[in-house]
Parts: C-alpha cells; sequence; structure tokens
DNA sequence: CTCACCCGTAAGACAAGACTTACAGATGAA
DNA sequence: TTCATCTGTAAGTCTTGTCTTACGGGTGAG
C-alpha cells in the first residue's frame, strides 16, 4: 500500500458527515435519494461525499431498474480494514521509496518491472 | 472512543508531511530544528504540523536544555494503534449518541449520571 | 400534460487547511 | 558586539474542500 492510497482513505474516512453515511449504509444498501433523506443531505452533496468514498474503495454504487422501471443507484458498503499504527505508516514510506527508485530504475532499460 | 476523537486521530495522520513526520520520529526523538532540516520543512510549517499531531496525541514535546545550556524541544513519538473498520465507525457513531443523551438527560435533574 | 419520483452535473459562495515571510526573544562563543 | 544557535508566534497568501442553488434529462401514474 503506497501513503497514496492510505491518504485517501483516511481522508476518506475522515469526516463527520462520511462516518453518518457508512453508519447508515452498515444497516444495509440504500439508493441515493432515500439516503439523502435519512441523513439530511442535499442530494448533490451526498454526491460529492459518496464519490470520495467510492474513490478510496469504501462504498460501491450500482445502478439498477426498480420494479416499475425507474433507474436507481444503489450503494453498498465495501468490506474494508486497516490497522493504524507506526508499522503502518513506516511501510507506506517504505512502499512509496521502492516505487520511487523502480521508476527512475525503470527509465532506461524497461525491464526491471515486477 | 468519540468520533471527534478519532477525526482529529485521522486528520492528523492523513497528510503527507506528517507521514514522514511520524516515519522520522520512529527512528528516534529530535528537536525541532534538526527535525525541520531533515524533511527540508520550513520551522513554522513544521510548528503546525507538529501541533495537530500533539492534540491528536501522536507525540509528546518536551522542552529541555541542552549540556550548553540552549533551549531545545525535543519531539517523541507516543504509541498509538486503530483499528479502521465498520466496526470502529459504527463504535464511535453509537459513543455519539450516548454523550448525547447523557448531556441532554442532565439538563434538569443532575443525578441521572451514570 | 402535469406531477412525483429518480438520475446526474455545473457554478459559485464560503470555510478550513497548508504554507511563506517576517518578526521578537534567549543563550553561548568568537 | 556580532554571529550562530535555539525557541516561539503573527499575518497574510494560496490552495483545497465543503456546501448550496440551479440547472439538465428520464420514467410511470393520474
Amino acid at each position: 500500500m503506497t501513503s497514496e492510497e492510505l491518504l485517501a482513505l483516511l481522508a476518506a474516512i475522515g469526516h463527520t458527515q462520511r462516518l453518518r453515511i457508512i453508519g447508515e449504509l452498515a444497516k444495509g444498501r440504500v439508493h441515493v435519494s432515500e439516503l439523502a433523506r435519512r441523513l439530511s443531505l442535499s442530494r448533490p452533496l451526498l454526491y460529492m461525499h459518496l464519490e470520495r468514498l467510492e474513490k478510496a474503495g469504501l462504498v460501491v454504487g450500482n445502478l439498477e431498474l426498480s420494479a416499475d422501471g425507474k433507474a436507481m443507484k444503489f450503494i453498498e458498503l465495501a468490506p474494508f480494514e486497516v490497522r493504524v499504527d507506526v508499522g503502518t505508516v513506516l511501510a507506506v514510506l517504505r512502499e512509496d521509496e521502492e516505487r520511487a527508485a523502480a521508476d527512475s530504475g525503470a527509465q532506461g532499460s524497461g525491464g526491471t518491472t515486477t
């Protein structure tokens, strides 16, 4: 895991509204408008938060058609678990360095991959 | 743990520079100016980050006097470990509700405390 | 056709965070 | 005294993130 991924994840979870969203989704999948109603959030705002959560891989969205033919986007919580401690931090920093080294090393040859 | 505490912690760790700071401190305690030099950060900026880290309880600062009588603030990494998953989120949300309930319940009487 | 749902995005106001430059004070050494 | 260390903060800029308002289009029911 790179620092970029870790940061995306921490930033995604680290917000009051998004905690509430996760809390609500923990009860089960819901479509966007319904979710907005339950949390008293404007739909555009909710979209913004969902985008962030989705990018970090915390939720997954599925556009489906209901029985009466209306399009509905259902949001589902993706399982996640990260231990945050000194070891994790050191690990991502090391990963970053390795990637940087690999990138600069692969510039001339091109066969150093994997 | 309340959501406020969790958010402070996540926000504290969730930043590139602060990851680097933690990484450097993992090697051992350092005084501020030296730390700033190692990370190529301006001292005022480092102060800002340290303040955030300290508030979240991730680092501890100690003002000491060196052998030649100069004041030096040593920064030390505090042990920390948090598991971030759905359970954690639900736990802090529940904790929030309990606190809110306790606060509003204690307004009139004063004897309802646990 | 109008109403009540649903989807999605664009634009701009506003607040929070990150970062720089500049300052002020204290010590010991040359 | 002047220089090289260290401490700390205040002010202002710039960038990022949050949030609201205002649009656009689609479906089925009355």
